[in-house]
DNA sequence: TGACCAAGCGCC
DNA sequence: AAAGGGCGCTTGGTCA
């Protein structure tokens, strides 16, 4: 079913001409709800892009259950056929179809000159048409297929999500401000603490310094006698000076109230909620971004003011160890598969290995992100003699990255190409380094996207699992929170369970290797682990 | 003045 | 506890 600008248009056979509904969302309600909607025979929404089209939906009260992004596929089809950096919105894929000259990528942004007429009914359809010959024309065609729901359910989610919101007490947010911090300060002056703290460094120092100013931190510390390359935390912790102590004080806390201080709230949260905004496969590897709000860097320290609704809970689950066993799964690495199908994975590994659990997580970081210091080419050694296909796995993917070829996810999602400045290091003096750095990206991208793909799965089918009124409210690479009734919390955890397992399922098929994610209801985030 | 970069650190 | 890949976001500082 597309729908483009207030059109609705049926393209399975048979099903009548072109419509202009005067009530849209009540028509794609009906068309949701139809006599004989089982849940597989509710159409599939065809649209542009989920973030213009669904928001509208969703704040006239309007869910749907399944949708194509015209704008997500196409830059996955482009990825995948090496075309990484064409134009992927679907107006510039139907300008492509025609051979007309491609619009420059438009962020759609508010007070943008020019917004250009919806594409079209009958052009959306071609797109589609044009994209689903495109998949059956790939290498795994049924992989990429469930890459493309999967992607296209996220859009789903992230939409849904921005709309209900994360519960966020702003009462509480204030008291915890207030408590670190001191009292919210008039516009543009520091908290009262982080001024004490600030005056701490100064004295120390003798003379004023701005604690904000790597510059004048440097010299303030030179003018007494230590050297230092940089400013960074772990940096200044080794040195011994006065100055250390309140200025490490002062960073964490000048960073939450500048992050996660008084003005954020103000810009977002409403209502109690938090309304991030997110942006599915903002990331090369498919991860999501966000675009606003900083929702993926949520410091810890401020989970004790999501709390649920009276009434209500947050069920909050995390995929153990979600990479290695990623690998495991796509490895085909029978003794790494056989130490994934335990609970706690890096045990299993230090079992398997004959050392100690440390060790072998060690070693399988190093695997996957390409380490090299300290005891890691020792246990890099050991990885490839115990786990040799897994090892391999990784090495061939660094192999392919520093020889400049693409590598892909699982389902299909293509790494970008190497750019010019890259070929042109690597042909120089330093192109080793150029080379491995690209290696190491390389080597993480088949594992860190395998795992987006997962983690993407499980979201569709959970979001396909939960009962009403529960909903997804927060999501940050391996973490689900779902906010629902009281009474609902062991259906939901329940259904966490059997997502995991579907969603392995569908992403590897038959496999040994387990995805343990344990939920867990709580009033307070920050009681979840 | 605005655009851009680097540093630094939060999350996974 | 960190290593290591990926990000977002803010501040200070530079340059046109």
């Amino acid at each position: 079913m597309v729908l483009a600008g207030e059109t609705v248009l049926p393209i399975a056979s048979g099903q009548g001409a072109a419509r202009r509904p005067a009530d849209l969302a009540a028509a794609v309600r009906e068309l949701e709800a139809g006599p004989d909607a089982g849940a597989a025979r509710r159409p599939r929404w065809v649209w542009a892009d989920t973030r213009e089209a669904y928001p509208p939906l969703l704040d006239a009260g309007v869910r749907v259950s399944r949708c194509h992004d015209l704008t997500l596929t196409e830059g996955l089809l482009l990825a995948c056929e090496g075309r990484y950096g064409e134009p992927r919105s679907a107006r510039a894929a139907h300008a492509r179809l025609h051979g007309r000259p491609v619009p420059d990528e438009q962020p759609s942004m508010p007070g943008t000159l020019f917004a250009p007429e919806p594409l079209g009914a009958d052009a959306v359809a071609e797109v589609l048409a044009d994209q689903l010959r495109r998949v059956e024309a790939l290498p795994d065609p049924g992989r990429f297929r469930l890459l493309v729901a999967a992607e296209s359910a996220g859009a789903l989610i992230a939409a849904e999500m921005g709309h209900d919101g994360m519960p966020w007490r702003r009462d509480v947010h204030d008291a915890l401000l207030t408590e670190l911090l001191g009292p919210r300060p008039v516009h543009g002056m520091r908290p009262a603490r982080l001024q004490a703290l600030a005056d701490e460094v100064a004295a120390a120092f003798g003379h004023p310094v701005n604690p904000d100013s790597v510059q004048q931190l440097v010299k303030a510390f030179k003018g007494a006698g230590v050297a230092l390359k940089s400013t960074r935390s772990w940096e200044l912790k080794r040195i011994d000076h006065p100055a250390v102590e309140p200025l490490l004080a002062y960073k964490e806390l000048a960073r939450l109230h500048s992050f996660h201080g008084w003005a954020w709230a103000d810009q977002w949260v409403r209502g109690g909620r938090f309304r991030p905004e997110y942006v599915v496969g903002g990331v090369v590897s498919g991860r999501w971004a966000t675009s606003g709000g900083g929702a993926l860097q949520i410091p810890k320290v401020m989970r004790r003011v999501v709390v649920a609704d009276e009434g209500w809970t947050l069920v909050v689950a995390d995929a153990a160890q979600l990479e290695p066993r990623v690998l495991a799964a796509m490895a085909g690495d029978a003794g790494l598969a056989r130490a994934a199908g335990e609970i706690d994975l890096y045990s299993a590994l230090a079992q398997a290995f004959g050392g100690d659990r440390d060790h072998a997580k060690i070693a399988m970081l190093s695997a996957m992100y390409g380490g090299t210091s300290g005891d890691a080419p020792k246990l890099l050694a050991m990885m490839r003699q115990r786990f040799p296909h897994a090892y391999r796995f990784v090495e061939d993917a660094a192999k392919a990255g520093e020889e400049g070829r693409l590598v892909r996810s699982w389902l299909g999602r293509t790494s970008p190409p190497p750019s010019e400045r890259w070929r042109e290091l690597v042909a120089g003096p330093e192109g080793g380094r150029a080379a491995r750095d690209r290696g190491r990206f390389t080597r993480n991208f088949v594992v860190q996207a395998t795992a987006a793909e997962w983690a993407l799965a499980l979201m569709a089918v959970l979001r396909g699992l939960l009962p009403e009124p529960a909903r997804l409210v927060f999501f940050q690479h391996d973490e689900v929170m779902v906010h629902c009734p009281l009474g609902l919390a062991r259906e939901v955890i329940d259904a966490v369970s059997a997502a995991a397992e579907e969603a392995t399922r569908l992403v590897f098929g038959a496999t040994p290797v387990r995805f343990p994610m344990e939920a867990v209801a709580v009033s307070c985030y920050a009681d979840a682990k």
